[in-house]
Parts: structure tokens; sequence; C-alpha cells
DNA sequence: CAACGATGTTAGAAAACCTTACATATAATT
DNA sequence: AATTATATGTAAGGTTTTCTAACATCGTTG
């Protein structure tokens, strides 16, 4: 059930080091937190830990940021997006059972 | 010729988490990079930076320490792997040239 | 204008990292 | 056997990085 995390999904990366990737400053990554739009790790002393797709996450939210788009629009897109990728992911389960045991009305 | 550095060889790891996810001591990890059996990159304040592929090579070393294999060893392995894939990979410019324009002898 | 949103800045504290040096226990060399 | 080299731990002192909290600013929206 679980997936590997990949180079990509694992949170390894400090603050500063996404700091110079992204070109964000420490605050606004901070405060794109404090909105709900990423959710780092921490180590065990309490700093935070980003990944590769934290990042990539991090350079569209500061995209849409640019084009006037407010954090709490971008939460609720994501929410969707979210939802919408757990409903097909669903679906596409309730195939494979079926296709395995066939389908039963009701 | 210099190639896109993918997630896998992007150097931004600290030393804290190299500890972490490969369970050296960050004594450890240091004098391999003595040894020059590793080569991280330095924060403009001067902290290290690695690669996943870094920490693969780490946990392929303390393997081979393990084993009984000492530093200076596994320097000359690694020296002779580099210098294969560099004359291999020769080779096959080569190949294309001679593909490309014809074999020209002496 | 008041409230909110987004960001900067500052301050002080804690965590993380750095180098250097000394200690130790094996292992290799002479 | 004595010496040297390897591999690692640990300690000290200093610098860098990160943290939170607070206050300031400036633009937008109600």
């Amino acid at each position: 059930m679980a997936k590997e995390a990949s180079y990509k999904d694992k949170k390894v990366i400090t603050i500063g080091i996404v700091r110079e990737l992204t070109g964000l400053s420490e605050r606004q990554i901070r405060y794109y937190e404090e909105r709900k739009l990423i959710f780092p790790e921490r180590t065990s002393g309490g700093s935070r830990k980003y990944s590769f797709a934290d990042i990539e996450l991090l350079m569209e939210i500061a995209e849409k940021i640019e084009d006037g788009v407010q954090t709490y629009e971008i939460r609720q897109e994501m929410k969707k997006k979210n939802a919408d990728a757990t409903k097909l992911r669903n679906k596409m389960i309730q195939g494979q059972l079926n296709a395995q045991f066939g389908t039963r009305k009701r």
C-alpha cells in the first residue's frame, strides 16, 4: 500500500537549500506552510525538511502568487485536485475488484 | 556535454540527514571525504551538501569497510572504474565520428 | 478606514555544522 | 617488536543555519 518514497518525495532538504533552489525567501516558504500549501517534515531538533516534489510545488505556488492568486484559492485548488485523484483511484480499485471477483449488483 | 543533474545527482542534503539515512557517524562521513571517496559541495557558509548518489556510494563504502577493505583500496577501485568508463565513453564517441565521417587510416 | 493578505525585518535562542586536536584500538610495514 | 598507518570517537570553541515570535509595511478588499 505505502509507495516506495523515491528521491523525488523524500524529505531531506533544509530550508536554506530550498531558498536557493526556488529563489523564494524563507519567510515566504514558511508562510506558505502556515497557509497549508506545503507540509515539510521536521528533524528531531525541529528543522524543516523538504522534498524535491515540495520544491516543484513551491515554484508552482510562486507562479500563481505572481499571477495574483491568493493562497486561500490555491489551497482550494489543491484540495479539489486531491479529492479528484482520490476518487479516480478508488474507482480504479473498484474496477480491479470487479474484474477479479465479478460485479455484484446492490 | 554536461548532463542535466537529476534529483539523484543534485547536492542538496546536509550531513545530519546523510547520517540519518546511512547510519554512519559524521566523523566517518567526513573521513571518507578526506580519503577522497566522496566529494560533497559546500554552501556559501561552508556546510557540506550531498546527493542521493553520494548516499548510495557511502553505503557501498560502508559495506566494503565492514568487509575489511581499506579506504585506499576502495579509492583505487573507484579510480579504475572511472578510467574504464572514460575509456569506453571515448571509444563510443570515436565510433560515432567514424560512422559519420568515415575512418581515416593513420 | 478597518481588516486581511503577503512579505520584510529584527531579536534571541537553539540546532546544526565546521575545524582542529587528542585519544585509542587495530592492522600493516619495516 | 617497534613503528607507522588506518579508522573512529570525543571534546572544545567558533560559525552558520534554523527556529519562533513580534512588529512594520503596503496593497487590496469589504
